[in-house]
DNA sequence: TAGGATTGCAA
DNA sequence: TATTGCAATCCTA
């Protein structure tokens, strides 16, 4: 039981579609009381705060004390259903964090350096290739520019169309460089012109004088129960290209001989399908230790070898069911017929039947009962389950198709965040928390407890659910730092 | 200078 | 016509 309350998790456990549960909003919207703004009291940032009226600032934050008190006694009173995950997750979670913050990320500056030169460079030679082929130069990175080259003065057929115009997304670009090489060399120059301005000279910008990074959670912003990070947001640092991980290893130790730990959730949503709708086969797949997607790819092309190909196929099906994709959404995705998506989504159904059964009934409850719930307790009202217009009914289907499954996992690792910062305490150990990306956690090691925190942080992470019919599943993963490796 | 539009990164 | 975020750049108002 948390020893504090906090009247924004109190608003957010209840209201978590809502945006902008700021105090003065709760204040205008409850009480109908107006509160005194910050530029209403610094005069429009004329004065500093500190030189404004003593009395004023007294009125200013005294106001602030007053109306949250009213909104916690308001919130206490009501019969808040929730009250237990308030007081078991979203409340003990406050102080995690705050450590995790506190502790903040170590960065390799002169490796982040050492990227962005090369990437300046590489810049340099596509910049010179693309104006060589288009005979005029202009602004890559302006979509409108890349527009009229491409459409209007080399006449490219064009095909997708935003509001103002036609798309030069990176897939209209793709499918274009199959006949023409300046599409490619656009796409090339656009990614490493993103992994400059986003991660390394955004990131450089911010560290302090120590080389850290300080990053701020948001345990209340995000409609599915995730966290969020900004400035930097580190839930986004890019992984799927060599030059990605370059970025990802100019995060390193703080200790000398230190290492850094990553404990991930492995495939925690299909998991959590497979215990909440109670499917056999898909239990038994995951007994069986199976590679969950070769095993779908079975079932979606029997009597035939699987490759890579049908392993990829099979493993987009397995995580677009989560979302209740419809088959124009797969075949999007993986650039196939909309017949074939079809097929492998029935395929999907008729091998796992009780996960359809489960979609089914969960549809028919909610719309009996206007909402859903996790497997941990916690609602959610969906308030527009029975509305006439089909796309926002189908929206809110697809809404309390994920919701039971996405929020749950988001809780598992919440509560796994609290229990390994508790065994971090109390064991002494030196290692620290320091960043959670939605199914993953990292740590940074002290020397010689590599041992004790690995096996603990799985230990604990995997023994989250108690009496599922199949465990979670974590994988560990460590790597020394750049220093010592280079 | 603020904010919309477009784009793209992650899970 | 799969979800949730954060942030960059361009460009108009």
């Amino acid at each position: 039981m948390a020893k504090f309350y906090d009247t924004l998790l109190g608003e957010y456990v209840q209201n978590p579609w809502i945006r902008g549960l700021s105090l003065d909003k709760l204040s205008l919207r409850d009480f109908h009381y107006e509160m005194m703004s910050y530029d209403s009291v610094t005069q429009k940032k004329k004065l500093n705060f500190k030189d404004v009226e003593l009395s004023t600032a007294a009125d200013y934050s005294c106001e602030d004390v007053v109306i949250t008190n009213k909104l916690f006694q308001a919130q206490k009173s009501k019969k808040v259903t929730e009250i237990d995950i308030l007081n078991n997750i979203d409340l003990p979670l406050i102080e995690i964090l705050k450590t995790v913050e506190l502790d903040w990320v170590k960065v390799n500056r002169d490796k982040l350096k050492e990227i962005g030169t090369l990437l300046e460079n590489e810049l340099v030679i596509l910049k010179k290739e693309i104006f060589n082929l288009t005979e005029e130069e202009f602004n890559i990175n302006s979509p409108k520019q890349v527009w009229e080259i491409l459409f209007e003065k080399l006449a490219l057929p064009k095909w997708k169309k935003t509001k103002t115009w036609y798309s030069v997304s990176a897939d209209v670009l793709w499918e274009l460089s199959h006949d023409y090489p300046v599409a490619q060399l656009i796409i090339d120059y656009r990614h490493y012109s993103k992994l400059l301005s986003t991660y390394i000279d955004w990131i450089s910008d911010i560290l302090d004088s120590n080389d850290f990074v300080h990053t701020s959670y948001n345990a209340a912003v995000t409609a599915t129960g995730r966290l969020s990070s900004t400035s930097p947001n580190l839930q986004n640092i890019p992984s799927s290209h060599w030059v990605a991980w370059e970025i990802r290893w100019a995060f390193i130790s703080r200790f000398e001989w230190g290492t850094l730990i990553a404990a991930d959730y492995s495939q925690v949503e299909v998991r959590l399908l497979a215990i909440i709708a109670n499917d056999e086969n898909l239990l038994q797949a995951f007994k069986d230790w199976k590679d969950i997607h070769h095993k779908t790819a079975e079932f979606l092309f029997p009597n035939q070898v699987i490759t890579n190909s049908e392993r990829k196929i099979a493993k987009a099906v397995n995580f677009g069911v989560i979302y209740w994709i419809s088959a124009f959404g797969l075949s999007k995705m993986i650039n196939i017929s909309m017949k074939d998506a079809k097929v492998y989504i029935e395929a999907f159904y008729s091998s796992y039947p009780a996960v359809k059964e489960y979609f089914d009934n969960t549809i028919t409850w909610c719309e009996t009962n206007w909402y859903v719930e996790t497997y941990f307790g916690r609602k959610r009202i969906i308030a527009w389950i029975n509305d006439k217009n089909a796309i926002i009914k189908n929206a809110a289907k697809r809404e309390a198709i994920n919701m039971p499954i996405q929020w749950t996992s988001a809780d598992i690792i919440k509560l796994a965040m609290i229990e390994i910062q508790n065994f971090i305490h109390s064991e002494n150990l030196q290692s620290k928390m320091i960043l959670q990306v939605h199914d993953e956690l990292v740590f940074d090691v002290y020397p010689w407890e590599n041992k004790i925190l690995a096996e603990n942080v799985k230990k604990i992470m995997e023994s989250i659910l108690k009496n599922a019919e199949i465990t979670l599943k974590v994988d560990i993963v460590e790597w020394e730092s750049w220093k010592d490796t280079k």
